[in-house]
Order: structure tokens, then sequence, then C-alpha cells
DNA sequence: CGCTTCTATGGAAGCGCTTCCAATTCCCTT
DNA sequence: AAGGGAATTGGAAGCGCTTCCATAGAAGCG
């Protein structure tokens, strides 16, 4: 059927050069004619050549394989938009490099994550992590990863994270603040807080941001009562059922995320609470769920496909300058904007 | 630091045979005394010897890369929950068999979708493709990706599909036959569909069913009025607000995925309509959307992750049986059993 | 104008693994 | 007990690419 596939001493027999030529031409190697350069283009262009990247990371040692690490059961269900932007923005960032990218779901609680995650690196023989909450501040995990020389960008990291490695995310102590501004614009002070998971510290940021308002306002930690989710819709239904019973309770509910945020939302449909006439509710994230649900949630827009295509970029940036040693800032935190985003789910008081 | 990896080589001077051999016991090879395969494995243990996959794959033509294409573009809002499921469903198979999966979304409508996925085949050298819809149905697709001898899973594929490739799904025609039985016996009438896109004929079969249902009933085309819509939220908000001018207009909606059916109902909340009081919606997947709206979705479910996992053991073992040529029939299709699930958003009439 | 210093190119040596084929050993046959 | 086939093992040859080092010219310099 169709010949095999041309190969790089092909092209180098069609240009007539050596193989060493070609290969510089491919990888952008200095000293080359620019004749010389055209003419090997021409002969890759004419065969329709591919570089073997088995055969390049074989010689080379640069795999060229990214690797996206999820917390998550693969059982479970995923916290499947979040998740999902995050890969397709860090895939965008991929295909622009020429790079690949292996996605993994590790149990966030099992006890060998670590071994599982250094099991990752170690067989696909990926020369890049990225790293999603809680992993970006596990530093039992970074630590490990980084001693096996493998590069790492985590994504909204804490103050442990960041200290270790680079990495992207929002002000998330301002996004918490922020959504709090809105809600005490509109009269509310009495809230309640359903909060991520002991160890997502970006989560916790935003709990710091809501208290920072709530202070600028003569509020203490009396006008909040709180509790931890884990970011599931399943968890957002069950906890927010706990807070309906007392009529002095809460009039806004704030979500450390847009899953948990829709889960109260169907709990407080459940229980014939209207929102946002009786309750007001926002997620975190700006997720595609936020505008699914009745209401749509008000909430903070995470520019999360950025995110991931700048993980990518700076992954593959500090991969191919060789990363400098000493000049190469480790652990530099990249911050983007976020926004509060209004919709139907929250009102005046 | 950490001493370089061990390699093949290691292994075979550890435990005293020849290169060759460790490679036999590493791919389960015959013709290995189990005294010496013993042996070999515990070297393998003792070095913590991993396979490197690259050199692997350079020696032996076979790459161990599968991808999974889904059809969308990537500044669009991906069908997430959809994909994600059947994502996670053929990692957990691929990370069980040993190989690697890599995730594409290329946009549907593009003239050069072909081209675009040749290249994937081409410039990452997978060995295995799992196809989903609408690319399951896409025949000038699927020739070209046969004519470069690269094995095909499809998952729901129509019968254009079928024909040409193994393929994963449920019963289709059956599962719309099974929704609109269960409005038929709430005693509706009067229906409206939201289908699917042209092309997309596992979706179309759904519609089949449904008319199946209908005629066993009595009813005709006359009975139901229905529109296209692409599987978005979006589309389902347009689509259905189209319907609710008239005051003899359905008393049921049926929606050819759960994201079109969350939109109809977001739809009908906008403009107070009660659901399902006032009008019976259904969706088509079961993926978690269905349980974050309100009311809750009654929907089909589909076996998504069973169907991811099952396309690539289905890919690895015909890739791994030299797929015989004549005795492997080519195009064989795998039913997996689908089931109604009644939820809040339909009631009787 | 002879000498060093670049700049451009090519030759050779593998990267770690598998496949092909030859060599050895073993176990049955007759 | 000798011959034959099967079961085991090893040697050698690459897979397609990059790296290291050597080789020419071209250019710079006193």
């Amino acid at each position: 059927m169709t010949s095999k596939k041309p190969t790089i001493d092909d092209v180098a027999r069609r240009s007539g050069v050596a193989r060493v030529t070609v290969s510089r031409v491919l990888n952008g190697g200095p000293n080359v004619r620019d004749e010389v350069r055209a003419k090997v283009m021409q002969a890759v262009a004419a065969l329709d050549y591919k570089v073997n990247p088995q055969a390049r990371t074989l010689a080379g040692g640069a795999s060229r394989l990214l690797a996206l690490l999820f917390a998550s059961d693969l059982e479970a269900e995923p916290n499947s938009f979040y998740q999902s932007a995050l890969e397709l923005g860090a895939l965008r960032g991929c295909v622009a490099l020429g790079y690949q990218l292996l996605t993994h779901h590790i149990p966030e609680q099992s006890a060998d994550r670590i071994r599982q995650i250094v099991d990752v690196i170690a067989t696909q023989r990926c020369d890049g992590l990225i790293l999603t909450p809680p992993f970006s501040d596990d530093v039992d995990l970074i630590s490990e990863i980084l001693r096996l020389k493998c590069k790492v960008v985590a994504i909204s990291a804490g103050g442990a994270g960041r200290a270790l490695v680079d990495s992207i995310g929002i002000d998330d102590e301002k996004g918490g603040y922020d959504i709090a501004r809105h809600l005490l614009a509109l009269g509310h002070r009495r809230f309640a807080l359903i909060a991520g998971i002991a160890g997502h510290l970006s989560a916790d940021q935003r709990h710091d941001g809501l208290m920072r308002a709530l202070a600028e306002t003569g509020l203490g930690a009396e006008a909040v009562v709180w509790k931890r989710g884990d970011f599931t819709f399943r968890s957002g239904v069950e906890l927010a059922s706990g807070l309906f019973d007392d009529p002095l309770g809460p009039t806004a509910l704030i979500c450390a995320n847009d899953d948990m945020a829709a889960g109260a939302l169907s709990a407080a449909h459940a229980r014939g609470i209207v929102v946002p006439e009786q309750l007001s509710i926002t997620g975190f994230d700006d997720t595609p769920v936020s505008a699914i649900v009745w209401p749509p949630l008000t909430t903070v827009h995470q520019p999360l496909k950025i995110m991931g295509e700048r993980a990518v970029r700076r992954l593959v940036h500090s991969l191919t300058n060789g990363g400098a040693g000493a000049d190469e800032p480790l652990g530099r935190f990249e911050r983007l904007d976020h926004r509060v985003v209004v919709r139907g789910s929250t009102s005046a008081v």
C-alpha cells in the first residue's frame, strides 16, 4: 500500500545534505545557511516528512511529553467542567508547541498518591508535570517530583506550592473579597459559606477574602457559619440542607465552587426555598454549570483555559531554556485576572 | 543525584541472562523457563526497572499510543460531561493495559478535519483511534484512516460506521423507544423533539425509536414537532423557546441529550413554565447534568465510562492479535445496556 | 600574509529496545 | 542409541534520531 514513512535520511538524501544538517534545520539550530535551510524545508514538504517523536526522545533524552494531573477518583464523578477547561487549554498549548499531553486522575486521598505520580513520571517518561489543586500545595509530593528532576507548574497554588514551583492562578483572596463585596452591597449581613476541602489553600484564601470584606463592614466571624465540602455537587446538596432550619439563618450562601453552589441550589429547590428571593447563592469558577442551573449562578470567573495553556507554555519554556539553574527564579507566581459575573442567583435582601 | 535509570541491559546483567531473554519476559513471550522468568522479574523489581516506551516503540514499531477524538471546537464549550466520561473510561483501560492515551478535539465542521486527524496519526504516531460521534459515521474520514492502516473503534456508530469498523454503543433506537413509552404511559400525546445534528446517526435512531413507539399507540408524524439542535445547552435554550407559544403545544419535550434538555429546562424557567406540571422534559445520556438541574431530568442512562474502556480494550485486542486479516470480523458492533432513569422532569399529563 | 577564530557541515557513535536467525539443549521417537 | 523436532537461549542488526567531535572554508588581526 502506502510506502514506508519517510525518515530523516530520506530528507537528507533528497536535499543533498547530511542527516545532521536536516536535524539542525528541524530543531532550529544555528549555523545553517538560509539557502540550505530552504532546500531542506522544501524536501520536508515534498516528502510530507514528520519527525518520529519516539526516535527523537530516545536520542535526545527529552520526551516532549507533559502530564496533567487531577486529584479525583476514576470511579467518582469528576469535577468535570473545571477539569475539562484546564485540559482543553493545556491541549491547545501542547498542539501549538509540538508537545503531547497525557491526562491522569489520581485519587487524592490515597496514601500512595506520591508513588502513583512518581510512577507516571517513571513509566511514561514525561518531562513536565502540571499540578492542579490540591496537589498544587502538596509539599511532600512536590518535593519528591523535584527530586526526580521533573519540571513542574502548579495551577492555583497557595502559599505552600508557590514557594516551591512556578504557578499560575488568580488572586483567590481578592476573588473571595469581591464576591463578598457584591453581597454586602446587596444588603446581606448574615452569611453561610461552603468552603473547600482542607489543604486546598487557594480555596481557603477565598475564605480569607470573605472575612476581610466582612471586617471592613464591621462584621466579624459571628456573621458567617461555615462548613467544608469536597467540591462535588453532592456535598453542596448535603451541606446546604443543614442550613435551612434556622429562621434567622443566612440570607446569602457563598460556595467555593460552582458545583457545590449547584448542589445548594438543588437542595433549596427541594425545600421550596426560592432563590434568590429567600436566599442568594454564589459559586466560584464560572464553569458552564453556573449557566445551566436555574437561576443561573452569580460566580467568579476564572480563566481556566488560559491557565491551562499558560501552564504548558511555562513548562515548555523552562524545559527548553535549560532552566539555567540560578537565573531561573523558581517559584514564580503568575496572576491572571478574575471577575465577578452577576447572574440570577443573587439579589438584594 | 539519583543514578541513571536502569536499562534492560542492567536487568540482563543482574539476572545473568541475555538482553533478549529479558525482553521476552517483559513482553510475556513464550519459551522462557519459569526459573529464568522468576530470576528476571526479581531483578526488575530490585532495580525498579521500567521499560522505556520510546525505545520500545522505535524498535518494535508499535507506539502503544491511542488517540481519542472528539468533534468539538477548542473555543466552544465542550459537551463536557459526555466527553469526560468517555475519556475517563478510556484512560482506565489504557492504564490497565499499559497504553497511553492522547485526547484531541477537532472542529467537526472544518473542511480539513480529515487532514487534521490524519496529521494526528502521522505526527504522534499513535496506532489506534477511538472515534466519537459524529466522526463515528463519517465514511470519508474512516476510509482514509483505514487506508493508513490505523486501527479504529467507533463509539455509538450508526449504520454507516458500523459497517466499516468495530464499534460500541447502546441500542439507540430502543433507547428512543423506551423514553417514548415512558411518556406515553404517563398519558402524553403531543410531543416535541429536539434532535441532534444531521449526520449523527445514533441520535437519529433515537428519533426512529420514538416514532415506532408513537406508531404502536396509533400516533403518526403529526403528533410530534421537531427540530435539530447541536447538542449544546445554548441550542436547547433557543429551540425550546420557540415551542412555548402554542397553547395547544406539546406536553412533553424529548431531547437528544442532557445538555439540550437542560437548556430547554432553563428556557421553560425563564418563561415561567413549570416543569413537569406544564411540560415534561427528557434528556439522554444520564450525564451529571441531569442530576444538577432542577427538577432533575428523566433521561436514558448510557454507560459511557464502560464504553470508553471497552473501546480501548477492543483496540488493544485487535492491535495485539495481529488482526489476523480474515478471521477478524471487521465491523463488529458491541451493544451495551441502557436504561431509562426516571427523575423529576416528567409526570402524568 | 601567516595565524587564530568562527561558521558551516559531515562522520560516527549510540539512546534502549525489539526482531530475525543461529546456536544450544532437551526430550521423544523408532 | 542415534536422529529429529521442539523448547530455550543468545548474537547481531537495526528502529530514526540526536549528540559529540572532527573537518573544512571564511573571516579577522597584527
